[in-house]
DNA sequence: CTTGACCCTGTACTTGATACAGACTTTATA
DNA sequence: TATAAAGTCTGTATCAAGTACAGGGTCAAG
């Protein structure tokens, strides 16, 4: 009894990774080398939709692709430790709220630039002015 | 009565722009070419030293090179359309009021799936499995 | 047998800088 | 005055995270 495999395109449409994608991670050493058909086909197995999956919603998260490896790399352990995950998840929520309060700063000011604007036609724009400090 | 000039090093100084980000920028079309010293030095004039200041404020505010380029385009047209920076102020700010909202939501999951987590050293880490989803 | 769809590799492009190599110029110090 | 140090010049490489070709080989259907 075979293992199923799937072709690049296959695995692409099966997991939402694109096409180029799927390639790029293998070379970014996200996903090991593939098995290949005689041909010089990849052919990817159930084992690489789970990785490929996995990667997508880090992704989707905002992990980096070095985040990836890291977590990555704990899960290929076989004996993995939870608190080292949960380290890297803290440092990406850590990240993620200095980046919200970041871009709320960024649009308390344009708002307040904008709201000077007498929306008008005019020149002697406020919030050119409001850039030029 | 000749106009003050400075060196790429002393507006870097005077702007907070980085050296070679100076040079950058007028490769990227947001600062003309300048004038030059008989050996090749460029020289920057007051003008220049407002207009990087007004790109890094722009820099700042999340607003892109292209951006910055269609509201300098805006600026040295002689007579401007107050409405038109408007414009483009208004499309920064959906835009980060979009991303605020983005990160919120990642950050909601992240939270979820680390508070799950008996920040043990156990396997079965229930964020890996959050993240295979 | 040929057409079209798929796959292969390698490379270039994107954004917004940053950094370096190797050469030249200017300034400061001895 | 000589020389060393600091500054500038150009062109090119690098980063992240892909995306998009070009120029080939391969596979299935008609």
């Amino acid at each position: 009894m075979q293992k199923a495999t799937y072709t690049r395109g296959q695995i692409s449409a099966k997991t939402g990774c694109k096409l180029e994608t799927v390639r790029y991670y293998e070379k970014a050493g996200l996903l090991p080398p593939t098995a290949r058909s005689r041909s010089g086909y990849r052919l990817y197995a159930e084992e690489d939709a789970r990785r490929l999956r996995f990667i997508r919603r880090c992704r989707e998260l905002g992990f980096s692709i070095s985040d990836i490896r890291d977590l990555l790399g704990i899960v290929d352990k076989r004996t993995y430790n939870c608190a080292d995950i949960r380290a890297v998840t803290q440092v990406r929520i850590a990240d993620v709220k200095g980046k919200i309060s970041d871009l709320k700063k960024i649009l308390k000011t344009l708002e307040n630039m904008s709201a000077k604007c007498p929306s008008g036609t005019g020149k002697d724009c406020p919030i050119l002015e409001a850039l030029e400090k």
